[in-house]
DNA sequence: CCCGGAACCTGAAGGC
DNA sequence: TGCCTTCAGGTTCCGG
């Protein structure tokens, strides 16, 4: 699914192509897709105007246009950016751009959402930091796991606690780390907490260096997938092998997500 | 506040 | 081969 590395390799590709070209028209194919306001008020407040950048935070991608708009894009669970698509089965919207391209916004699911902000701060204050930001560092994580008792996954899966983590790199981050993620947030050591962070960084980084993970229906801009998929040790690893210790990965529902989890290197206590 | 469950959707995978 | 059921999981919403 996109994360954070699988938008973050989105924005970064996509930007040369939709950086300073102004929107010509724009094509709804899936109304509901709109969150607001109205397709046709959207289309209008949308169409020609320039791109002026292309930014963004947590899973949400901003295009900030000439009129002062900001249109935003959540991928969802099976969104992706398709420039030039020829397969356009699941498009669900289309920007044509003042170059002759096109952003094809793909969707089989039809959970992706794009919509009309009047800034970016309307969203970003709703978030957590970054994995990557200067302000998270151990300590901060520390207060962030210390407020709660629930399980450590689902904390590591609130948007507003933490920006840009998935199932996938929760999963990947608590493996690295070597933590139970049925542990209690509130009951990890000082160690274990500083491990998680390590994990965190170093999962999230490793990801953005192989542009995304391509386990569903994410591709890139281009069309090609991302590789990150290729060094997972532990998720959707069901019917495999920790690489750490060989035993069978195991997969429990918490909170109602999949979670898979070596057994023996995440013990419960 | 916290939690569980449903809703949004449809392709893929598994069972029979 | 084909029908049917279940599963996937980001986010929001609703009820207890």
């Amino acid at each position: 699914m996109p994360e954070l590395p699988e938008v973050e390799t989105i924005r970064k590709e996509l930007l040369p192509h939709v950086l300073k070209r102004t929107i010509k028209s724009v094509d709804v194919l899936w109304d509901r897709m709109v969150k607001y306001p109205s397709v046709k008020d959207f289309t209008r407040q949308v169409t020609g105007q320039k791109i002026t950048s292309l930014t963004r935070r947590g899973k949400y991608l901003f295009f900030s246009l000439s009129n002062g708009v900001v249109l935003v894009m959540h991928m969802k669970m099976t969104g992706s950016l398709v420039m030039n698509s020829k397969d356009t089965k699941f498009a669900r919207a289309i920007l044509n751009l003042d170059n002759g391209k096109s952003v094809y916004f793909h969707d089989p699911r039809k959970f992706g959402k794009m919509w009309l902000e009047k800034d970016t701060k309307t969203i970003i204050s709703e978030l957590g930091p970054e994995p990557l930001d200067k302000d998270f560092t151990p300590a901060a994580l520390a207060a962030i796991l210390s407020k709660k008792t629930a399980p450590v996954k689902p904390v590591l899966l609130d948007q507003s606690l933490i920006a840009g983590i998935g199932n996938m790199y929760a999963d990947e981050s608590l493996f690295t780390a070597r933590i139970h993620p049925e542990k209690p947030a509130n009951k990890l050591t000082k160690a274990e907490v500083a491990r998680l962070h390590a994990a965190i960084q170093s999962v999230i980084q490793k990801a953005l260096k192989n542009k995304g993970a391509s386990v569903r229906n994410y591709i890139r801009p281009d069309g090609a997938p991302g590789n990150a998929h290729d060094e997972f040790n532990v998720a959707h690893g069901v019917g495999k092998d920790c690489p750490r210790c060989g035993t069978p990965i195991r997969r429990i529902v918490v909170r109602g997500r999949g979670t898979y989890f070596c057994p023996m290197c995440q013990p419960k206590n």
